[in-house]
Formats: structure tokens, C-alpha cells, sequence
RNA sequence: GCUCCCUUCGUCUAGUGGCCUAGGACGCUGGCCUCUCACGCCGGUAACAGGGGUUCGAGUCCCCUAGGGAGUACCA
């Protein structure tokens, strides 16, 4: 039997991390298992449902990487066969035609609040005699099993049972004929030959109801893994206060697709004490049966790591593909100035984000016009001038312009001048960099090239000519 | 209220009755390295929700309590 395991989000936001990681596991599952992934966009809530919620899912499960083999199905386009489902159900006394108003339903659940009862139908138009109440346009109602249990046999929760008495008769078609969730996601899993449902255990409580049309409907029952939630860094359910919590956000911000993906993964489930898993590792090792139970806070400083770990140890022409843009966002066009890999390969180590590496490749394919304020007050100081004159006339005439000769050079006119090397290398960097923060100097001069550095160090010469001296 | 689910360091987790005076990771923190920023390395901090059982022995099994979450819609 080969697995298929499914992604049913409804489309009335963009893909959030919750979202994300239970279509990672259900991705991963039907991975490991040689087995197929569907795509299903749950649109019958006409109102909420937006085509930019849609892209922007695709987009997200883009970016992601999770690749799905068939679909994406959408649920508006099944009403013909949720209709004749729903006919058959009543043909076979499965269901029922309810006219109670809406007022009707609220009075009862309030005398069932009243006496400290769970509030359910109570199922009184079930054997309503008679002529149909004019007017009225009736909803169909399943009609659930009286007595018994059902036992869900959950991958992550375990056995799980509850009684047929705590459930009510659900609706599954509303007075304008349209089908309800419930109804279209028994109809669809059934229909596309779902094996696995891996979702959110907020589904745990609908589990019951839907085994029980299943059962009705004569279909074979899928395997259930409820997941836990995700919770916020407090602790709280998860929010827009939590800061980010669309995947394409993480994308502006500079995370690469796989360090989300490799933190989602180990949020609530791990393989003893293994932080960084490939791909290829996930598959291979993930099990729905490994997943934790209790949900999970959110933690952003981890992910932050784990992104920098997989910058640090990334193939340069891989870090550039995601790289790129956000180096367009700021304008920089890599192709002008010194070798793109090279650059990357000096920020692997300094940056956590690529964002953060953008900013710090600025320097190198942007002029500066300015230097940062609190560095120059500190390095850029009239007695340097001596020393970085030196400089600069020996750098115009280093035969070489590479990283080691540079480095000698730069270490000699230190030691000419008494001073420890990064009493000069600062001033250098402050004047190349715009700021006290950069690769080695050596290596920073090299990436420039003779002329750029020549350029700045003489602005810098200028400018060092201004200040009042002490 | 009722039903269901959950509970190990601040956070993510290891742990399936003795290997646990509870291990790893993030964070925080002391130090080393150092031309800046970082990387790296060595060390530290900190947890079995509480109470009862069962057992020679419990983080691990059972019960209760507390706390958290979900559902209780003509939303999904």
C-alpha cells in the first residue's frame, strides 16, 4: 500500500510556521515512505477564502522546498460530488433534514449551559413527523451512533477514546445546500486515498464525528497523527505580536529554507542529542510515532543559530542563490566590484542572517559617503595621519596587491610607527569600511583592490586633515 | 461548565524501572584565542508541577490534585 499524506490549509491568511510544520511532517512522512504528498486548499468558507491567500501558501510551500506530487485540489470545485455524498447519506438514513431556527438552538444551548450540560444538538428533528414548517430552508444533520465509542489510534497521542453519547449530530450541509468541514474533509481524504492524516491536534476533537461518517459512508479509516501546536516564546498561543510569524517573512529577514526547516523539524520531535539534520537525515530518520505530545514554544534565538550554522557551513554558491536578494533590496549589484564568492566566503563566520550579511558586504560594491559616527570619533584621530600617509604611499607601490604582502606591510608601517597593529588596522578599516567592523584587513584590502583603497584612504587623508588637532 | 489532550533546566529536548548525584542544544555567563566584528575552544548556571501509591528500587507504572491547551458554530 503506498502512504499519501496530505496539506489541507484553508486559504484566509499566508502560511504561517504552525502551518509549515505540519506539512513538513506530513511531507517528511510520505517522504520516508516512498509515499505520495497532496496539495488541497480547503476554500469552502467563501467569505475568508482570498486567491492571494492561495499564492501566498503556494509561494511559502515554494520557498520551503515542500514539493507536493499531486494537487493543489480545491475544495469549491467538488460541490457536485459533496452534494451526491451528502444525498447518499440521507438515502441510507445516515442523515436527516433539521429545520430548527437558529433562536430554537440557542435557547436549548443556554438550558444546557444552565444545568452545567455540554451543549449539543439533541437531535429532536430526527423523528420530526409531518409536514415540513413552510418556509423554512432545512440543514442536513449526520446522524451520529447513540451509543458505543469510537477509538482513534493516534501515531503521536495514543489511543484515544470517546463516547458516542458525548457527540451530537453534527451539520454537514447548511440551509443554502453548501457542505461543511466536516463533511468535505471526510469526503476528499476518502475520495484521494488518504492513508496518513498528520495535522494539528486542534482536529483531535473532530477525529471522533469524522470517523463516524467515515464509518458510514462504508470507507476505510486512515491512519490519524495529531501534532501539538506551536506556541509563542511566551508560552501563549501564537500571534502577529510574536513578531514573525509568516514563512516568507523569515525569508526577509534572512533565513535560509532549510535552517527553518531543520528548526520546525526539531521543535517537537529529535533524534537523541542531533541538532542539524539534511534533508536527506530527516527523511530518513523521521517517524510521526517520535513526535512529542505536548506543544512547543517558539523559540527565535535558536532558529537565529541554527541559521548561522547553516551559513557558516553552506557552499558559497549556495548562500549567494538566496543572497542576491536581498543585495538587490539594498541596491548593490555584486557584478561591480570584488568577487561575489569571495566576499561571502570572509562573512560565512560574521553573519547570522543574510541580511545581516548584505549589510555588511555594503562597503564592497557601494561607495561610502560617510563614516560611522561612534568609530570614527574613536580611530580616526589626527595622530594616525603619519602612519596612514606611510601606508597608503607603501600600498601604491606593494608589487603584489595580495593578502599576505599586504599584511606585511601593513604589520611593518605599524612597527615603524611604534604602534600594535590594531592601533593602525582600525583607522584602515574605519576609512575602507565606513565602521569599525569588518573581515581582516588584510583580506578586506585585498577584496577591495588597490585603487578603491588608494580612493578611500586618501578621503581618508582629507578628512583626518579637517579635524582640529589636539 | 462539560469532553478530550498535555506537564523534565528560561526555551527545544534525551530519557520506555536500576547505566540518572538526570545528558545534549539555544540563551545567559567566566576564561582562552584575537587587527575589529565574528568563528572556535575550555568552564559555569539551571529541570523531573505537587501529593499519594506499586516496587528491593520511579523522571520512567497507577491514582488524585493543580496548571496549561483544544473543542463545545449553518468557521476551518
Amino acid at each position: 500500500m503506498t502512504v499519501r499524506t496530505r496539506f489541507a490549509p484553508s486559504p484566509t491568511g499566508y502560511l504561517h510556521i504552525g502551518g509549515a510544520r505540519t506539512a513538513l511532517f506530513s511531507w517528511l512522512y510520505a517522504r520516508r515512505h516512498g509515499g505520495v504528498f497532496v496539495l488541497r486548499i480547503e476554500d469552502t468558507d467563501l467569505e475568508r477564502s482570498t486567491k492571494e491567500s492561495v499564492n501566498a501558501i503556494l509561494e511559502g510551500m515554494a520557498w520551503l522546498g515542500l514539493e507536493y506530487d499531486e494537487g493543489p485540489f480545491y475544495q469549491t470545485e467538488r460541490f457536485d460530488r459533496y452534494r451526491d455524498v451528502i444525498q447518499q447519506l440521507l438515502d441510507t438514513g445516515h442523515a436527516y433534514q433539521c429545520y430548527c431556527s437558529k433562536e430554537e438552538l440557542d435557547v436549548m444551548r443556554e438550558e444546557q449551559k444552565a444545568r452545567k450540560h455540554k451543549p449539543r444538538y439533541d437531535g429532536r428533528c430526527r423523528h420530526r413527523k409531518g409536514v415540513p414548517p413552510k418556509g423554512v430552508k432545512p440543514v442536513i444533520r449526520f446522524k451520529n451512533p447513540l451509543d458505543g465509542a469510537v477509538v482513534v489510534d493516534d501515531l503521536v497521542k495514543g489511543k484515544v477514546i470517546i463516547q458516542n453519547s458525548e457527540l451530537d449530530d453534527l451539520i454537514i450541509a447548511r440551509s443554502d445546500g453548501t457542505p461543511t468541514y466536516n463533511l468535505t474533509v471526510v469526503v476528499d481524504d476518502w475520495d484521494m486515498g488518504m492513508t496518513h492524516i498528520i495535522r494539528g491536534d486542534d482536529h483531535l476533537n473532530n477525529t471522533p464525528r469524522q470517523i463516524n461518517i467515515l464509518q458510514a459512508l462504508g470507507a476505510e479509516l486512515p491512519v490519524y497523527a495529531h501534532v501539538p501546536m506551536i506556541l509563542g516564546a511566551d508560552g501563549q498561543r501564537l500571534s502577529k505580536r510574536h513578531g514573525a510569524v509568516s514563512v516568507m517573512q523569515y525569508r526577509q529577514e534572512g533565513y535560509l529554507p532549510e535552517a527553518l526547516i531543520n528548526y520546525l523539524a526539531r521543535l517537537g520531535w529529535s533524534h537523541g542529542d542531533q541538532e542539524i539534520f539534511s534533508l536527506d537525515e530527516m527523511i530518513d530518520l523521521f517517524d510521526a510515532s517520535d513526535v512529542n505530545k505536548a506543544s512547543s514554544a517558539f523559540n527565535p534565538e535558536k532558529l537565529l543559530w541554527l541559521n548561522q550554522q547553516y551559513i557558516k557551513n553552506s557552499k558559497p554558491e549556495h548562500i549567494i542563490h538566496h543572497l542576491s536578494w536581498h543585495l538587490g533590496q539594498r541596491g548593490m549589484d555584486p557584478t561591480r566590484g570584488p568577487d561575489i564568492i569571495e566576499v561571502v566566503k570572509t562573512q560565512q563566520e560574521r553573519a547570522k542572517t543574510l541580511a545581516e550579511m548584505a549589510d555588511n558586504c555594503y562597503f564592497f560594491y557601494k561607495d561610502i559617503d560617510s563614516y560611522n559616527e561612534k568609530d570614527a570619533g574613536k580611530h580616526m584621530k589626527p595622530e594616525i595621519l603619519p602612519a596612514l600617509e606611510t601606508l597608503a604611499t607603501a600600498l601604491s607601490e606593494l608589487a603584489t596587491w595580495d593578502k599576505e604582502p599586504i599584511h606585511d606591510l601593513i604589520k611593518a608601517v605599524a612597527e615603524q610607527f611604534e604602534l600594535k597593529l590594531g592601533k593602525l588596522a582600525q583607522p584602515v578599516r574605519v576609512a575602507v569600511a565606513g565602521r569599525a567592523m569588518s573581515p581582516p584587513i588584510d583580506i578586506t584590502l585585498a577584496l577591495l583592490g588597490r585603487e578603491v583603497t588608494l580612493a578611500r584612504l586618501d578621503t581618508a587623508v582629507k578628512y583626518l586633515h579637517t579635524l582640529p588637532a589636539e
